[in-house]
DNA sequence: ACTAACTCGAACACTTATGTTCAACTTAAT
DNA sequence: ATTAAGTTGAACATAAGTGTTCGAGTTAGT
């Protein structure tokens, strides 16, 4: 996949325009996701003219943006151990995904109100994937409640990690708190009923 | 607060306007947070002029609406029962708070991307303070988690309110379903560690 | 060194929204 | 019945964003 097979392949200079153009896409979209193209071409330090050379619209360039960030999110995620105690699987997984979910949290919005509405879910889907397989083995188990939807689970810890980002954005929590608020809510929130709440430190 | 000092009294064809105007507005803005002047008006079965006559700007209008909104949200919490069993005071509040996110989440966005940052926080101030006092009591009583800031706690409901409405909108949770998983995922959020999850039934 | 690919700013056409003004019409209040 | 308040659509001015075209300059590849 990292060469196309047909497009006779850009000129060095187009590759490094390009790289520029996604970088500071993905940056200006994180801060503001009404970005307009002259903003994002500027801190590309790229002419606005070059970036629809590239991306044919705003559309276009959004979408690409959005792929590349999960991307790399994919990439750090598939790195995480899931075996194991599926509640210590669950604290790497929220570890590793908070750091994604608070860069990319803004790109998001700017994503959901350009891309047709499949486009998102499918790009997030293989990396639901792995959370959600990790939640169905923990309710096989036992150690995570079964008396609610795997779907509803899944939100919740997506949910209680935007959270996570807007208290920071508030400036009611420091960012160094909030994966042990995080891991320490959700491990609650997924605990069956009737069972004792798990502490961080006796797992 | 009825009626203001000041102004000469407006005619009565006018407070209809203006209640129609809101009306509107409200049921607008909560389906799309971008809708324009335009649609509110006609949606009001008004002129433009007319609206602009009444609210001197776009922003004004969002202002009055989601002040609008949030008086008949007051009143609505303000007749639930705290008192007794913090966990049960806690589900009756998650029943009565769920469905006015519900209706109103949308107009929320609406009145971020346009009412200074102050102004939605200040508006939220009391009803919110409701919520917070009940956890502290919980927490004083050894019933809710006290290992975590009250504030992260009130955001957790909140966003796991939240959370239901995005799962209903993408179709994966029965609207007559959200109260219980919300009641259910807050009530084992709050749980101290070391403590079991309590049941929805034996409360 | 040659050429095709790439870049750039300026200018243009188009769209969509906000907010204002005007002049005629309708309605509520006393 | 009079009058002031309210309503209305059409037209206008502004502003900001998108996407395109043009012509001239630069740069990478062979």
């Amino acid at each position: 996949m990292v060469t196309q097979s047909k497009a006779p392949a850009k000129r060095a200079d187009a590759q490094r325009s390009i790289a520029a153009i996604l970088d500071a896409a993905t940056e200006s979209l994180s801060r503001n996701p009404d970005a307009s193209v002259s903003e994002i071409a500027k801190a590309a330090g790229v002419g606005r003219v070059t970036l629809y050379g590239h991306f044919p619209s705003r559309a276009d360039l959004v979408d690409a943006a959005f792929a590349h960030a999960i991307e790399d999110g994919h990439d750090a995620l598939e790195a995480v151990d899931l075996s194991g105690d599926p509640r210590l699987a669950l604290a790497r997984l929220v570890e590793s995904s908070w750091q994604l979910v608070d860069r990319f949290r803004s790109l998001l919005l700017a994503a959901q109100s350009v891309l047709p509405p499949g486009r998102i879910r499918s790009l997030h889907e293989e990396p639901m994937q792995r959370v959600q397989h990790l939640i169905e083995r923990g309710q096989a188990e036992g150690v995570f409640r079964s008396d609610l939807p795997t779907s509803w689970l899944v939100g919740t810890m997506h949910s209680v990690m935007h959270n996570a980002a807007d208290e920071i954005n508030a400036g009611r929590l420091a960012t160094d708190q909030a994966a042990d608020c995080i891991t320490a809510t959700v491990l609650a929130a997924f605990t069956p009923p009737g069972h004792r709440i798990p502490a961080l430190s006796d797992l």
